[in-house]
DNA sequence: GAAACACTTGGCAATATTGCCAAATAAAAA
DNA sequence: TTTTTATTTGGCAATATTGCCAAGTGTTTC
C-alpha cells in the first residue's frame, strides 16, 4: 500500500472515529432537525458542560458539524447531512447480529425477517 | 434519555468504532470484491500476522464480517455490504474539509466545486 | 508421527480516549 | 463596572486501544 493511500485511510478512519461514541452519535442525530446550542445538549444528558463541549469539538474537528456564536450561545449544525443515512446501515448490522443471536438460542424471529439487511 | 435508548446508541457506536481504524477500513474495502483469507491481508500490509488476525476479529465481533475455516485457511467475507455505501459520505466530509482549507489559505478549487457533498 | 502451515490467543508496554474539576474567556444583564 | 450566563480550555486520573512477541491450536503434508 502506498503512503498516499495510507493517509487516505487514516483520514477516513478519523471521521468514523469522531462518530464512534454514543454521546456524539446521539448529538449528530439530534442535529437532524436543525441547529442546537450547547446548553440544549447539556440539558438532556447528564454529563458535565465541559464534556459536552469537548464532544462537540471532536465532531467539529472531524468536519461533521459547524459552530456559530450568536450572542452568548454557540450553535452547532450538521455540515454533512449524509452521515445520517448510514445510520440505517449500522442498524442493519445490529439487526443481523440480533437475528443470529435469536437463531443461536433456538428462537425464531419469523418468516422473511432477514430481509433488507444489505 | 432512557436507559434503553442509551444501550442502542452504545451498540451503534460500537459498530462504528469497529470501522474506525485505517487498517480495518482498508480490510472492509478489500472484501468488496469477495472473501479473502488472513494471509491475503497479511501479505499486503506490513503488520504482524497476529495484528491482522486481531483486527479481523474486531470486525467479526461487531457483526460486520463473517469467517469460515476451509482447510488450513480462514476466509473472511463482508456480512453487511451496505457499510461500503457510507464510505462515499465519509469521503464527502473529507472533501468539504479540504475545500474549506483551500479557501482559508486563499486558494480556489474552482467554480461549483462544492457540489454534491450532502 | 513429525514437521510445516495458517492462523489465534495471552501478555504487555506504548499510546489514545474519556470525563470530571477548576480556571479562563466572552458576551449580555444588572 | 460588576455580575451572571454560556461556553471553552487545561489538567489529570481512569480506562481502552494498539501492535508486537511468544506460545498455543487445528490441519494438512511428509
Amino acid at each position: 500500500m502506498k503512503a498516499e493511500d495510507k493517509k487516505f485511510y487514516e483520514a477516513k478512519a478519523a471521521v468514523l472515529k469522531a462518530l464512534a461514541h454514543p454521546t456524539r452519535l446521539w448529538m449528530v442525530e439530534q442535529l437532524e432537525t436543525g441547529e442546537k446550542c450547547v446548553c440544549e445538549f447539556a440539558g438532556v444528558i447528564d454529563a458535565d458542560f465541559s464534556t459536552v463541549s469537548k464532544h462537540l469539538n471532536v465532531l467539529k474537528q472531524a468536519g461533521i458539524v459547524a459552530d456559530e456564536k450568536r450572542g452568548k450561545q454557540v450553535y452547532y449544525s450538521l455540515k454533512v447531512p449524509c452521515v445520517l443515512n448510514f445510520m440505517h446501515c449500522v442498524e442493519a448490522v445490529l439487526s443481523a447480529r440480533a437475528m443470529e443471536h435469536l437463531s443461536m438460542t433456538g428462537q425464531t424471529a419469523g418468516r422473511n425477517s432477514n430481509r433488507g439487511l444489505s
